[in-house]
DNA sequence: GAGGGACCTCTATCT
DNA sequence: GAGGTCCCTC
């Protein structure tokens, strides 16, 4: 997307002015407000809501910070109280500080909580994505970047279009290897800041094997180079650049922005590390927040060394933990703890919370897809009396799963809204809208003009654009650039006609592009590019709905042209280049939100469904292949973790026996291995036909129906240890915290994965089965431990055998006392 | 050069 | 199940 722009002001702009403070919340103390470190630190309206740590991690402000924040634990308040701390402190202005983050959403939330906090002035501050901050720089560095200003932003899209041509143009067949894949390690080298010429990309796995991948990421610059256009690699790595090779403009910089701070800091990758040193390099006072545990974006690049290793990299960095959990049940808390507990690459925190134990963990085994998305709807409806549908979350670990779940709550006229998979901004009638506004925009944007050009139809084919790509190349110019040279020179040949007639259009649009509002031009381009009447010409309902989305482009449009910094229709276009999945969340719409594990990070909700818990989906059948490189079953393991954290009070897990791939007919699967680390006594098993029922019981229940039915099911289901094979690390004794009263203790003894015994339907009854699996009914008497997979542990008081059923009353150590059928529990 | 039908392959995850 | 690609016809 084009993204550059005229803007280029002086070398950085000059200290905007200081706004009119208004007050808009309670804590708020004013701008510039000096407060001396000592006694006001006690009474501090924006501190005394925070706990120690926290109030720690705010106010430390000088030199280098690594605040370890556990999952729920006030990570986003600790940054927003201590942007509002450097600002009433003095220590800082508004545009002093940098703040940043990885999601538009994740920033729009962060300032809004700031404004709350300090007023407008809180408009003044820089904070934006990673990649928001990138284009931002690069409009100021463009001269020292090599690039004209009007230049573009490829998206992945445009990127693999580019590489495509880059290929074809050292006549690589895309048979041989797959632009994907080059496209792939491309990215790779950018994350890690290394140009076409650096020796050092050798050592990167495929260019090993290949030295073809060099020479495509090496023609494939030049694509960029000759369309003015950048793509999302460069935005981190061209500033990075600029900032090496011009140490006046970096030092600067660096004094400009004198307070440095980063959130999801477990995700960046070395460009976007090398950014924040080169930008702190006069000062040092750099603060990253993040979560080891929460690490799950290494294959884009993210580095986790660089939160484990940041103590040695900045050398006297202070260390924060946040360790206590203001979100989840201690139920939710412990058994999402003893998950990640196995993952060896850890800092090691130890997480706690006040909370009680909540409901029991809601595991849920289907027969097959659509009887899991059946039962999820099922339960939504269920919980609609305890909860609004937008504190509902349903999560999965790829985007073709959602369609399933989609049907059912449609049939079951649940309202809901799906977080990513096909995005507005990826239409095919979007797309090609925004191609125009690129064709008008920037002259040299290659892709743009090859969309734009194509549609609607005007006879210009792919022969004649290939000519153009061709003579593009070896004249060293963009193939827009190439076509206008061939109308000049009279080498056009059949397509004159029609090439002309396009630029005309174009050429007449530029014009009032200049001058007119965004949405007006917007409107135009639409109307004289033929798009929107090509469309209505159409007359089909697709059309219709097609036309619709184009009416809902000029909305954004004006939405966009009304608040945005950037208001011309460049700077929406940049915009639209970086927006992702989970930006578009809209909030309390009263719908059930679905999306991805990756989508979720960072969210939170009352209820939340984690759906295809099967091995191959989670953990990834990728991360399975590769087992032992690169820790890849670890991270799908944290994966696992984020998406139970984000759960409040109630948590729900559930796989499919058998599920659709690609359409097809279903293909038996194997219950996830990350299951049996989730302790069985604090889950109940719900198995869609009456109320929910502690799991050891129900599993028994299980394994008689499908060793009738599938007999290949019960080896995976919470076998016993070693069933499974070997666990891969001893299963740790989980016991987590719970701090209640002042007083510490632990949360379920000896939670240990799985203590559940179903068995192969053919070898006979364990030796270790719990006697009720073997048919004898176990004696109990008062004094007996006994164990219930809902409540856990606990303690006869009482025996009741004159009914039918024996009948116990029970002491749990955290449940209270309950009478119950001695059928449900089993001796301890 | 456009358009339509048959066939294929494909899925992680995303700025 | 659906988008992309190939091939054929107009």
């Amino acid at each position: 997307m084009c993204g550059g722009g005229a803007l280029v002001h002086s070398r950085f702009a000059p200290d905007p002015p200081i706004r009119a403070h208004r007050c808009l919340g309670p804590a708020c103390t004013g701008p510039g407000r000096v407060l001396d470190s000592g006694p006001a630190m006690e009474t501090d309206p924006l501190l005394t809501s925070l706990n120690d740590e926290q109030r720690r991690a705010v106010t430390t402000v000088d030199g280098a910070l690594l605040v370890l924040a556990g999952a729920g634990s006030g990570k986003t308040r600790v940054i927003t109280h201590r942007i509002a701390w450097l600002i009433a402190s003095g220590k800082a202005r508004p545009w002093q500080i940098l703040a940043m983050t990885f999601t538009n959403k994740a920033a729009g939330e962060m300032k809004e909580r700031i404004v709350r906090l300090l007023g407008e002035s809180a408009n003044d501050l820089w904070l934006g994505t990673f990649h928001s901050v990138g284009v931002r720089l690069l409009r100021q560095l463009a001269g020292y970047a090599n690039l004209q200003p009007s230049f573009t932003i490829y998206d992945a899209d445009d990127s693999l279009r580019a590489t495509g041509r880059a290929m074809k143009a050292l006549g690589l067949s895309d048979k041989l290897v797959p632009p994907k894949r080059v496209q792939h390690f491309i990215d790779r080298a950018k994350n890690r800041c290394l140009l076409p010429d650096d020796p050092r990309l050798a050592a990167l796995p495929d260019a090993r094997r290949d030295r073809l991948f060099i020479d495509a990421y090496k023609a494939y610059e030049d694509e960029l180079r000759r369309a003015n256009a950048v793509d999302f690699g460069d935005l981190l790595l061209r500033p990075v650049q600029a900032l090496h090779a011009h140490k006046d403009v970096c030092a600067q910089l660096s004094q400009r922005f004198r307070y440095v701070l980063v959130d999801e800091f477990q995700d960046t990758n070395f460009a976007q590390f090398e950014l924040l040193k080169l930008l702190t390099s006069a000062h040092g006072n750099l603060c990253v927040v993040g979560d080891d545990d929460q690490s799950i974006y290494s294959w884009r690049g993210a580095e986790v060394s660089n939160i484990l290793g940041f103590p040695t990299q900045f050398a006297g960095a202070g260390v924060v933990k946040l360790e206590r959990n203001y979100r989840s049940t201690a139920t939710i808390l412990a058994a999402s703890t003893a998950v990640v507990q196995r993952n060896a690459g850890r800092h090691g925190k130890v997480l706690w919370t006040e909370a009680g134990a909540g409901d029991p963990i809601v595991v849920h085994v289907a027969g097959g897809d659509r009887d899991e998305a059946e039962w999820v709807a099922k339960r939504v409806a269920a919980l609609r009396g305890k909860v609004g549908l937008d504190e509902i979350a349903v999560f999965y670990r790829a985007n073709a799963l959602s369609r399933v779940i989609e049907d059912a709550l449609r049939a079951s006229r649940l309202p809901y809204v799906v977080i990513g998979g096909f995005r507005f901004f990826e239409r095919a009638e979007v797309k090609d809208a925004l191609a125009w506004f690129r064709a008008v925009l920037c002259p040299d944007d290659t892709e743009g003009f090859l969309r734009a050009v194509q549609n609607p139809k005007r006879g210009v084919g792919d022969t004649t654009l290939e000519g153009l790509g061709d003579r593009a190349r070896r004249d060293g110019i963009s193939v827009p650039a190439a076509a206008r040279r061939s109308l000049d020179d009279g080498t056009a040949g059949r397509s004159r006609a029609k090439l002309t007639e396009f630029f005309a259009v174009v050429d007449r649009l530029r014009v009032a592009a200049e001058t007119d509002a965004a949405p007006v031009v917007g409107a135009r381009i639409l109307k004289a590019s033929g798009l929107q009447q090509a469309l209505e010409a159409e007359d089909t309902q697709e059309a219709t709905d097609r036309v619709q989305n184009l009416q809902e482009l000029l909305r954004a449009l004006e939405e966009h042209a009304g608040t945005a910094e950037d208001r011309t229709l460049r700077g929406f276009l940049a915009r639209t280049a970086l927006v992702a999945d989970t930006d578009q969340l809209g909030d309390g719409q009263g719908r059930v939100s679905m999306m991805t594990v990756h989508a979720a990070k960072g969210l939170e909700y009352d209820a939340v469904f984690v759906v295809g818990l099967e091995d191959g989906l989670l953990p990834h059948q990728n991360a399975i292949a590769d087992e032992g490189r690169d820790g890849g079953l670890e991270e799908e393991r944290r994966l696992f973790y984020v998406a139970m954290t984000r759960a409040r009070r109630w948590l729900h897990l559930s796989y499919a026996r058998q599920r659709r791939r690609f359409g097809g007919a279903p293909i038996e699967t194997t219950p996830s291995r990350f299951l049996q680390d989730v302790p069985t006594d604090l889950c109940v098993l719900d198995d869609g036909w009456g109320p929910a029922r502690p799991l050891a019981r129900s599993t028994a229940w299980l394994r008689e129906r499908t060793a009738q039915e599938e007999p290949s099911f019960a080896r995976g289901a919470w076998g016993p240890a070693g069933r499974w094979g070997a666990p891969s690390r001893p299963p740790a004794a989980v016991s987590v915290p719970v701090r209640a009263g002042g007083v510490t203790r632990p949360l379920g003894i000896g939670l240990r994965a799985p203590d559940l015994h179903a068995t192969d339907p053919d070898d006979g009854p364990a030796d270790d089965a719990p006697a009720i699996q073997r048919g004898e009914a176990p004696s109990y008497q008062r004094g007996s431990r006994v164990r219930h997979a809902g409540f856990g542990l606990g303690q006869v008081v009482e025996v009741d055998d004159t009914g039918a059923n024996l009948k116990l009353t029970v002491q749990f150590r955290l449940a209270g006392t309950k009478r119950l059928d001695a059928r449900y529990v089993r001796p301890a």
